[in-house]
DNA sequence: CCTCTTAGTGAGGTAACCTCGCTATATCGG
DNA sequence: CCGATATAGCGAGGTTACCTCACTAAGAGG
């Protein structure tokens, strides 16, 4: 065998992403299973928990990085629109409207009309999807872990690291 | 803000790898629209091209890992199982059936009986498939890479290390 | 007022998988 | 040699996580 070369194993990075993330997603499905929901919708729930619901300071709240907070002086800012859930999980506008849809028929989420845009709703976490999305949390610290726990504490920085950068990279 | 802590921005790894693969996966799809093949067509095809179809000595072969080669001494060995690409691409049986019907649909991969086995098919390329193989390769090294070129080579080993790492842990 | 844009939704579609049940064949234990 | 069990592939049908396109209601600007 002359030209040697990556000739006996070349599972490319690609296909090393594939894996991972497919592996990812099915340890996911069945860590929520219990709890009824997919990846996707807790994922949204997520995205609609970042602008919690009631209680004013709860970390990186709604108006994070939309200017449209002080649209009064005041801020009031109860839940986000469907288009910031949209940006948030980087989904079409339409995509959200559809797992929002599933989030509030299970009683998670609220939809009310913006008072000040009549176009637009505001969508909130309900108390049980407060309470879900923490049990949710809850359970996967517990259980050994968010399958990333295999790699050691730097790894997962640099994983990170290099993961951001693939990311911020295009566009 | 009295807690302090990971307030401000915890774009978790789990949503880092989420959002890297749809990426990665967007862009795939952009560059195999031209030939009209989706990316897990493509999976396939390299899966299937593993084991090359006539000319022997093409790098791991299709025996790799299988010690039904030697079933009569003789090294014949037209293409691989269905069951064997599924592994290769791990996923069900049935969904390898699937893909490899739609290649099969557009010329690219052949079925014919196994000689040894008549439950089995043996699938291999088609010169046309062979042909394709290698122009989609080329042109995603003309087109300033994978995607993953904006890492530097040391980032990208490293990555492929984690990831590596990450798959293998578990199971 | 009239256009131009934006927010959300209805309709419909796609990729990438899956399971369950079936038949034809192989293989193994007796 | 025969029955039990396993294996290869396929038909039918389902699911998840998205998408686009067309539409309506409402705000924004000239």
């Amino acid at each position: 065998m002359p030209a040697g070369g990556p000739t006996s194993e070349t599972p490319d990075l690609g296909d090393l992403m594939h894996a991972a993330f497919r592996r990812l997603r099915h340890r996911w499905s069945h860590q929520l299973a219990p709890f009824d929901l997919t990846p996707y919708q807790f994922r949204a729930l997520q995205a609609v928990g970042g602008g919690a619901h009631g209680h004013g300071p709860d970390g990186h709240g709604a108006c994070a990085d939309h200017r449209r907070c002080q649209e009064a002086g005041q801020h009031i800012e109860e839940g986000l629109r469907l288009k910031d859930i949209a940006d948030r999980l980087r989904i079409a506008p339409r995509s959200a409207t559809e797992v929002i849809d599933q989030l509030e028929a299970k009683g998670l989420v609220e939809r009310r009309p913006d008072p000040a845009d009549r176009r637009a709703t505001r969508i909130s976490l309900s108390g049980v999807g407060v309470q879900l999305r923490e049990d949710v949390r809850e359970a996967r610290r517990r259980e050994a872990g968010d399958y990333f726990s295999v790699l050691s504490q730097p790894d997962q920085a640099e994983l990170a690291r290099l993961l951001t950068e693939l990311a911020r990279a295009q566009e």
